[in-house]
DNA sequence: CTGCCTGCAAACTCTTTGCACGAAT
DNA sequence: ATTCGTGCAAAGAGTTTGCAGGCAG
């Protein structure tokens, strides 16, 4: 999906949802989808600035909740207190993993197909129905902690 | 293994790390230990205070990475905020996922011994070691919602 | 023109920390 | 007698919210 269909897809979403089309909520998607890595809500905060100077913090984490559902974006939480996000380029919902270095502090996304089938299984045994699923990795990278380099490129 | 058993092994466990054997200390681990589901640090706090009035909402910090550490204890996060713990009585340290239930907000704690397989699987594609592994499953519960009571009993 | 959206700053929640006193070893 | 542990209250981080004014539809 390219980003002026994303884009495009936003302006729907909102409009379908009965939400407002502002300069704000634009700047803040276009910013979003600028990053190449995961980021968190401040880091974005910071680059919907430079795009519209006037966009504010509280706009920022009011957008990010919209973005999700409308899973343009992707929210990860690994646990240290601040949520990272990541553009959901491919649009789908395929069910992924994240691998989380913790010498490098990268997130890695990985593709998990078999989840849902374990959400399934294990929800099935309790009489429940599988909503989401959340498969996280933390490892360790002795590369880069014995030589300093890292051996993975940025994605 | 019994409460008795997991006592010593905290007292063990403190004295071996250098660390003092305090009222407040264990007043905490059986507070802990007295537990039938999940619980939090507030509530931790509030049981341990029954049983010992001095136990400050510090000490109870800063006793739960003690006991966590000590495999005593297992800490879940689940993305809300705030941090579960359960007592590990069986005291092992086998993989276990986490089911939700959005309806009750009870933690249903699954044995999945696949997922080690599965951390260094993915692991070794991107040259990493697997530290860790977490697997959740947010699942809703139908007869809850539409009969108003839960079909699991507490465990 | 109507009412949703905004920025600002204060509030909130959970957790951590500095300090002086108190208790375990 | 040492030194670590403690309670208290304040600080901290990330996020949410009340309000008065602003802009989209």
């Amino acid at each position: 999906m390219s980003i002026s269909a994303a884009r495009d897809k936003f302006r729907v979403f909102l409009s379908q949802k009965g939400l407002r089309v502002t300069n704000q909520r634009l700047a803040i998607f276009d910013a979003a989808f600028a990053q190449k890595e995961h980021f968190t809500a401040e880091q974005l905060l910071d680059h919907a600035r430079a795009l519209d100077p006037s966009v504010s913090r509280a706009t920022v984490y009011r957008t990010l909740p919209i973005m999700t559902e409308s899973a343009l974006l992707r929210e990860v939480d690994i646990g240290t207190g601040e949520k990272f996000y990541h553009p959901n380029r491919e649009g789908g919902t395929t069910q992924v993993a994240q691998v989380v270095c913790l010498d490098c502090d990268r997130i890695f996304e990985i593709s998990a197909p078999f989840m849902e089938w374990y959400g399934n299984t294990v929800s099935a045994k309790l009489g429940l129905r599988p909503v989401t699923q959340r498969l996280q990795v933390s490892a360790r990278c002795d590369t880069l902690r014995l030589t300093g380099n890292c051996p993975r490129r940025v994605s």
